[in-house]
Parts: C-alpha cells; structure tokens; sequence
RNA sequence: GGCGGCGUAGCCAAGCGGUAAGGCAAUGGUUUGCAAAACCAUCAUUCACCAGUUCGAUUCUGGUCGCCGCCUCCA
C-alpha cells in the first residue's frame, strides 16, 4: 500500500506521487522570528518532521525544506520596539526557535533558507513576472494582478471579488484588482531596502517562499506543508506567483496542519479557539518545557490526527508523561534483561510475539494520511507484547528482535529510546547510587522502615525507587 | 455573506457501509516485605439530535442544534 496523503486542493486523500520517483521534495513554511515561538507553532513543526520521519523510514529520500522568514512588517516594528537591528532580532529569536525545536526531536531541515538572503531570486521572479503580463508596478511597489490568472483560488476554493473581500484588504486605487498582492514594496523612509528596478524597497511575504522553492527545487514541489491558516491567502497567491512564472504546476500535494486551540476563558474551558500571540493566549514553548519533557510534549501533540483541532489543556500533558512512562518502563526492563544476557544477534531470533504484524500495523496506520494515533495503537500494542514476553522469558535473541522494531516505531515518531534523553535530564547521580546501596543493605537485614523512609525521602525528591526482585532501579521523575 | 472543519465512554482519541482501536483515569485479581512496574480481567447495546437511502449507518443523503477556523498578520 503506498502512502496515501490529504491534498487540501483536491479536499479528498490520494496517492503520494513525486517527480523523481523515490525522492520527495517538500517545503514547509517556517516561522516568521520577531518572537517566541508557542506550542501552536511546534504542531506543524512535529508533525511535518513526523511524516519526513516515516517517509525516510520507508525509505524514500527526502529533501526537507523549511524556511526563515527574516524580514517583514513585524520584524521591523518589533525592532523598533526594542531598539536593536531587524538583523540582530531576526538572528536572535531564529536560534531560539532552532533550540525549541532541537529540543521537540525535529530533525534539521536539509536546507533552512533565510528571505534575506535571497533578494536577488526575488527580483528576478518578481521582474519575469512584470515582463509577462501577470504584475504591474505602482509608486507602492510591485503588484500581481489575480485577473491575469485564470486558476486563481484553485487551492483554497475562493473566489474572487467577494464583497466581503474590500472591507478587509488594504484599500488601494491603483490596484486592478482588491485581491492583487504585494510582490515588492516600495521602502519608505526609515526601512530596510534592497535596491531593485523599481527602486528601493524590500519583498512582499509570499514571494519568498516562491523564490526559495524555485531555486532550490527548481519550482516544484511534491510536498508543500504549512498550517491551515496558511491556505488563504499565502499559499493561494505562492501557487499563482510560481505557475503564472513558469507555466508548470508548483506542489503536487497541499497539506495543512489543524490548529491548537485554546479555552476562551483560560486552559479549564472545553471551547476552544486558536491559539495565538495576539489572542493573548499562547503557552510559550520555553515555559511548556518547565512543565512537560519534550517527549511528552510531542506524544501529545501526536496523539491526535495532524489535520484534527488540538484542544490544549495542562492535564493533556500529565496523561502523556504518564503514557510515556508505560513505553519506557518497558525499554528500561528490556535493558536490563538484555545488559544480563551473553551478546546476542538479533539476526539469530525471530520477533518475539508477532512484533512483526505490530510493525505492519504500523506502517498502515502511517501510511493512511499519517495517521499518528492510530500509528500510537499498534504502538502500545507492540510495548505490551513485549512485557508479555519479557515476563516469560522469551530468548534474548529473540527481545532484541523485538525490541529493534520497537525501537524503529519510536524513531518514526520521534521519540528518543531512552528515558532521560526524552526527560532531558541528567545520567546517573552518584549520591543516589550510594543511598540505593544502602538502602539495599537495609532491606537485606530487613530494616523495612528504614528502606522505606530513603524511597520516600528520594520520591520527595522527584526519583523513583523500585525494587525489582533483588535489585532496585531508581528513574527520575 | 462566501469557503471549510468539528461534535464518539469520566477525560483524550482512532474508525467512516457490516455491527465501537488505543491512551489516561478507575475497579478486582496475580506478583511484591510493603509499594512501584508488569501481567490477567472489568470499564460505550452505542457514536449531538431528527428524518431518509440500505438487508444493514457512528460511517452515505437532507435537515436541526452546538462549537471552531479562513476570507486582514497568523502555525
């Protein structure tokens, strides 16, 4: 079965298909670094790298692109705000949203081009598409003309001249149409500019995904992802730049991420609405991580279709961190049954427990439209097979098999396989290795009260103690 | 006004024509010095509501109610 995938242009799944066949080419847009991000902007950062994820894994070869957008309204103003450089805050919030997202498990993109750093792809674009009729130029700066394209709204299904349109779009008498946009915007006094044919002045937004496509995958796309508010009017009016420009369809798949929401009246109301900076109502990534392990963090956000709203609320999180815990007691066992067993080759044992089917179940789950929670299901269900068989003592050979699948499963999601990697704690603590042996001591003479009173002392203390036969394991909690 | 989406157990969430996956929580049992973990078992006669199509509908069609998004920057 190959992969099936939701094109938002089409409304209705449909086979993934490329260019070159075995090699996918996708762009997903990045954030515009003027701020911090909040958890809204790590759902389309997951779950893209998700599906990059899977997609490797079945071993197709991908070029993932997701782009900076350094420079734009909002840099400017915000730079003005803190009195420093569009350029120095552009560079400070891009490193910071790199961490965030190291962080989350997203894998870096194979190319992660800056708008700056592409004016003169721009230019050209912008220039070929005055040359050809589609744009036109004004004391304003440069603008694309939606009349002079037929398939206009073939992606989000709009059409053109809503009234309603005019009483929302930067009224302009010059322009042909209300729904024509900036594709170059003349600079006025104080802003950055970029010297041009049309004089000095600094791109309009959609264009720069446009360009950047273009020279790095020559204008078309198999793959081009981004958040569902990103339909209208960016990627409608990316679609009509690259094709009135080259005459070739642009993105073959349009897929779009479903929102996070939020309660109206705080994170206890069940009625959500979007999450966003200027709502008032973001949770920042960088206080979500004080209060939930990155790990955690993604389960969540997997745990629901990519395409389905996203209600947050901080017990969402509690729930994963719990379900995590299930996934990595079991690896933890499977560690120490296997550090205790002679080295054996998983090549000499056959999956314990029908972890094969698990697998397959899998791969259908994901290749359904990436279906994540139904790829979860046969998660848990492979984590449980693999105690059963842990707790019968299958052959060493035989776990290891299993737990290699395992570990595959894991790494499509994007989950670190040990536990304090998805923590993101420290390794073992010197202080609580020497108490563990003295506790050990005590429970051997039978001092239950004293053993008791250290595994409650450290369970304070956020470690957990646990007798496992002979043995006592601690994990941080 | 136009376009689109959502409504499934206490909570989260798949399924989308053949009789309700999974997770969290809860309950009973096995195990344990006691716990924890693990294992076993229980946990929706029912999928917002009302009609219709069908041998059969949570899944398709029409309508009603409720919630949300886009149409302006937005993940």
């Amino acid at each position: 079965m190959p992969i099936h995938v939701y094109s938002t242009e089409k409304r209705a799944k449909e086979p993934l298909t490329s260019i070159e066949p075995g090699r996918i080419r996708m762009y997903v847009c990045g954030p515009t670094v003027y701020d911090s991000c909040h958890i809204g902007h790590a759902r389309p950062a997951v779950v893209f790298d998700t599906m990059r994820r899977f997609m490797e894994y079945s071993g197709l070869l991908v070029t993932f692109i997701s782009n900076i957008t350094d420079i734009d309204d909002k840099i400017i103003n915000r730079s003005r705000e803190l009195g420093i450089s569009w350029r120095e805050l552009a560079r400070r919030y891009q490193d910071e949203y790199e961490r965030d997202m190291a962080r989350l498990g997203v894998l870096s993109p194979s190319i992660r081009p800056r708008a700056s750093e592409h004016i003169p792809e721009m230019i050209e674009l912008v220039q070929g598409l005055v040359e050809n009729g589609t744009a036109y130029v004004t004391p304003k700066g440069v603008w694309f003309d939606v009349g002079k394209f037929a398939a206009y709204g073939r992606l989000s299904g709009r059409i053109a001249d809503d009234e309603h349109t005019e009483h929302r779009v930067e009224q302009d008498e010059e322009k042909h149409n209300q729904q024509d946009f900036a594709l170059w915007k003349t600079a006025k006094p104080g802003e950055p500019f970029w010297e041009s044919p049309w004089g000095p002045g600094r791109p309009g937004w959609h264009i720069e995904c446009s360009a950047m496509s273009g020279k790095y995958c020559d204008f078309q796309l198999d793959i081009h992802g981004g958040g569902a508010d990103l339909a209208f009017p960016h990627h409608e009016n990316e679609l009509a730049q690259s094709e009135a420009y080259t005459g070739k369809r642009f993105v073959r798949h349009w897929l779009h991420n479903g929102f996070i929401t939020v309660g109206k009246d705080g994170p206890g109301d069940d009625s959500g609405e979007k999450m966003g900076k200027s709502k008032g109502n973001a949770f920042w990534l960088h206080d979500a991580f004080k209060v939930a392990s990155p790990a955690a963090l993604r389960l969540w956000i997997l745990g629901t279709h990519y395409r389905m709203p996203l209600l947050y609320k901080p017990e969402f999180l509690t729930h994963a961190e719990n379900a995590l815990d299930r996934i990595y007691n079991c690896l933890d066992e499977l560690r120490r049954t296997l550090d205790q067993a002679k080295s054996v080759q998983p090549e000499e044992g056959h999956a314990a427990n029908g972890m094969g089917e698990v697998v397959e179940q899998f791969k259908t789950a994901m290749e359904d439209d990436f279906n994540t929670p139904q790829a979860l299901a046969a998660l848990y269900d492979g984590v449980g097979r693999l105690n059963a068989a842990l707790k019968n003592q299958a052959p060493a050979a035989d776990l290891k098999a299993a737990a290699n699948l395992l570990y595959g499963m894991l790494g499509v999601l994007g989950l670190p396989p040990e536990r304090q990697a998805a923590a993101g704690s420290g390794g073992a603590d010197g202080l609580v290795l020497l108490l563990l042996r003295l506790r050990n001591e005590a429970r051997a003479k039978k001092d239950f009260a004293t053993s008791d009173r250290i595994r409650d002392g450290w369970k304070e203390r956020g470690v957990e103690i646990n007798d496992r036969g002979g043995e006592s394991t601690w994990t941080r909690k």
